[in-house]
DNA sequence: CAAAACTGACTGGGCGATCAGTCAAGAATT
DNA sequence: AATTCTTGACTGATCGCCCAGTCAGTTTTG
């Protein structure tokens, strides 16, 4: 599975729309619900409006078509998070901690952007892939996060010098785990809070997410 | 499901070994390492080397012998959490927030001692319950740890005082993001930090997550 | 000897995957 | 300009496998 490229053909670029894409879409919305298991081609071609045969056509089988799912989306994430943080350090020398972190989870929230109106369904399979000691999981988390990873790690020592190699690599996996784990929206908080917390209030939950992790880097270091 | 109460034989206390626990021991590791639909009956009866047809003679159905599996565990863990906050409040009327948050973890490390030397395979099952947006996760998350969640937050308030109520909810999630990511284990640290960071190590791990919440606390607070 | 613990054989159903074809559309041939 | 050829997109039927769950019957235990 880590050394398996994923086989996909390319499609015509701005031509008459092909299942492909459909595809992706239903599998993120299906997977979303239900997990790599739970989740059945039958279903994902259904919603789709496509012979299931066809799903095996474009993506040869049920893993790839899951690489391919993720692939997609991570590339958009990745790519956008890279952009910010470049840019962040190239208009000045040190940019703020809060500004590092809110690059990172900021193109997560927008991902979905394009399906619905709220951040979508990636987010609960990101969280079931970085929670997951599956191989599969961890090989495709090293595959599309870890080099963005490095990146960010490299960032919080810079803007915090007082970090240790180690203490950054540990902020980092604390901050995604508090990142990854609210954008899922399990709706925890709201029913913990009554209401007050509603985690599908994506700009409200960000408000005290980056000053929280903000606050416990700035304790470690 | 949130409903249905869970129907468990009573086994008696100190006989000789029912095959009862040897199923629920079985089911925590298979259920770990395949998650609850990628998990089969049959692989949870062979491990335990027990007919298949005794696991629906106990536990009914799969749904209740995962039910069963996650309350033996919670109960252990949330009472040794109560215990210890209980202790906490009575012997010092302020404790230090350090030694709330620690109690909050040291127990889920300590849950899996029993079956193996590190924090057993429960923390992923956990990992993926909280993680999980599926009624059947959730309807768990509830009835086994929204009370003990209500303690904490209590907690947080007490020793925190400038933490409104919608702030020590968040504050509580985002704890149980770091927490609950970081002890299903799954390397990803250790390959980020060349090993550096060893996600096994869980007095090490606790030792950077302790300081890192309470400071994200401090900065909501 | 009765009740509880446990088993092996079985069932129906959903699963991922395969395969032989249909179909539309552009390229090549006439 | 009308034709055949080629190719990639797509489908319906089907296969063998493994799944959760059932049940009639056997063994163990108090």
């Amino acid at each position: 599975m880590a050394n398996a490229e994923v086989v996909q053909r390319e499609k015509p670029a701005g031509k008459p729309e092909r299942r492909f894409d459909a595809i992706l879409d239903a599998a993120e919305i299906v997977f979303a619900e239900s997990g790599y298991e739970g989740a059945s081609l039958r279903k994902i071609a259904n919603l789709a409006n496509v012979a299931q045969a066809l799903i095996h056509y474009h993506f040869k089988n049920k893993e790839q078509l899951f690489e391919a799912m993720v692939s997609r989306r991570s590339s958009a994430i990745n790519d956008a998070r890279a952009e910010q943080l470049d840019r962040l350090f190239a208009a000045k020398g040190a940019p703020a901690l809060e500004e590092i972190v809110e690059s990172l989870f900021r193109p997560t929230i927008e991902a979905g952007r394009d399906l619905e109106q709220d951040a979508g369904p990636y987010a609960r399979i990101l969280a079931s892939v970085a929670n997951s000691a599956a191989e599969r999981d961890q090989a495709l988390a090293e595959k599309y996060y870890d080099p963005i990873a490095e990146k960010y790690i490299a960032a919080l020592q810079r803007v915090q010098p007082a970090l240790g190699r180690a203490d950054a690599v540990w902020a980092y996996m604390f901050a995604i785990g508090v990142g990854v784990t609210m954008m899922a929206k399990t709706g925890r908080s709201n029913r913990l809070s009554d209401g007050a917390c509603d985690d599908g209030d994506t700009e409200e939950m960000l408000g005290r997410i980056v000053p929280f992790i903000c606050g416990g880097i700035r304790a470690l270091a």
